[in-house]
DNA sequence: GTTATATCGATACAGTTATATCGATATGCA
DNA sequence: TGCATATCGATATAACTGTATCGATATAAC
């Protein structure tokens, strides 16, 4: 019974449980534990996360491995495919375009629009109709931070409903849009930081 | 007085900050609740993550830009150049080497490694003895899933004291290294649950 | 079949993070 | 010069997240 509520913390553990059962070669069950010790994290937290998907864990036994990944993929709608397009094919953008782990999550980057047309992308003039004439849901910003906001813009006029963004600014969208920012550089800066704390930590013992 | 607790989350909101300031045209007074607002965050907390870097904010006027940047900066460490070095020059790997935005934040990756030999990178024979003499703290892994464990170990071998991870592996590292994964494939996935989660909770309204 | 035990599911507690509130104070304005 | 007020800095509260503990139970071993 009992539905756990749900926490943002889980959904980013859950695609780590998922990868890990997918390269797992053996087909034996898998418990808490196991995944927990396996992926260094807590027991009582894996056993709530996977909670949360599924109710056929047994004592002793844990979950089977293709029901567990089952639950996990239906959970995080991993089989209803979604499609996504790409603007600005710079280095990044093709990088992504090219990707191919994105596919295991359902998810396809259908098209890449550019500046320039080649043989890979189309231009800008097509990308509203391209859009709304495929239904797309994802639009995925690899422009440089003067043009993200236009190209936001112009995705805010589409179906679109969530942007993943690679360009340094914050975008201004409509409530119903939801904005994932992702910067290279101020990720790495905060390892680092990390590093040197922990540097300094072991100084002063 | 009273020392802030630093806590996690703080370290992802500083650079926010910073890159807002450094992109901000004017030179005026900045306040907590400006930056709240510009950036859709809290009030509180945003005074709290200044706090934190900076004791320089006077009522009714708030922090002086130029000020609150070199506080963020030096409590970061942007100051400090790091050099790092990133192994397997793919498209993701290129895209990286390629990238311009790490040096605001000292930053800089000052060689590529692959199995081939190209113009821009050095084969692995040179890896260890390279990362010693130059001093490299940092290690980027951009080589397939296969390889990547394998990079890691090498790593260790030398002076590198953090990882940042783009292989959908998770690597085995004494302890007093620290890791970073990246996954690409993960990070949209979840963007997209929270799309559909958002998009059921308007039907059921 | 009986017993021992690993794991589940649930509840209680602790730690972390975010938000609300309030007095103190430096500035702008009358 | 004195008053009004925006913002700071601090404390208190609430929400979220993670960890510890315990009884229940399905399986394995005898």
């Amino acid at each position: 019974m009992l539905q756990n509520t749900r926490t943002e913390a889980v959904l980013e553990r859950l695609p780590i449980y998922y990868e890990y059962l997918r390269k797992l070669p053996s087909e034996e069950n898998v418990s808490a534990p196991i995944l927990a010790k396996a992926l260094n994290l807590g027991e009582v937290q894996v056993r709530k996360d996977l909670a949360l998907v599924s109710h056929k864990g047994k004592p002793k036994t844990g979950y089977e491995k293709s029901e567990l990944m089952a639950d996990i993929k239906n959970y995080m709608g991993y089989d209803q495919k979604t499609k996504a397009v790409l603007v600005g094919l710079g280095k990044l953008g093709s990088a992504l375009y090219d990707y191919e782990g994105f596919q295991e999550f359902g998810i396809e980057i259908v098209q890449a629009f550019d500046r320039e047309q080649t043989r890979l992308t189309k231009t800008m003039d097509s990308f509203t109709s391209y859009c709304i004439t495929e239904h797309i849901e994802v639009g995925i910003i690899t422009v440089d931070e003067v043009h993200a906001q236009e190209v936001c813009d112009l995705m805010a006029t589409t179906g679109i409903r969530a942007i993943w963004n690679f360009a340094p600014v914050r975008l201004n969208v409509p409530d119903y849009i939801i904005v994932q920012n992702v910067n290279m550089a101020t990720s790495l800066s905060i390892l680092i930081k990390h590093m040197r704390d922990q540097i300094e930590n072991q100084v002063n013992l």
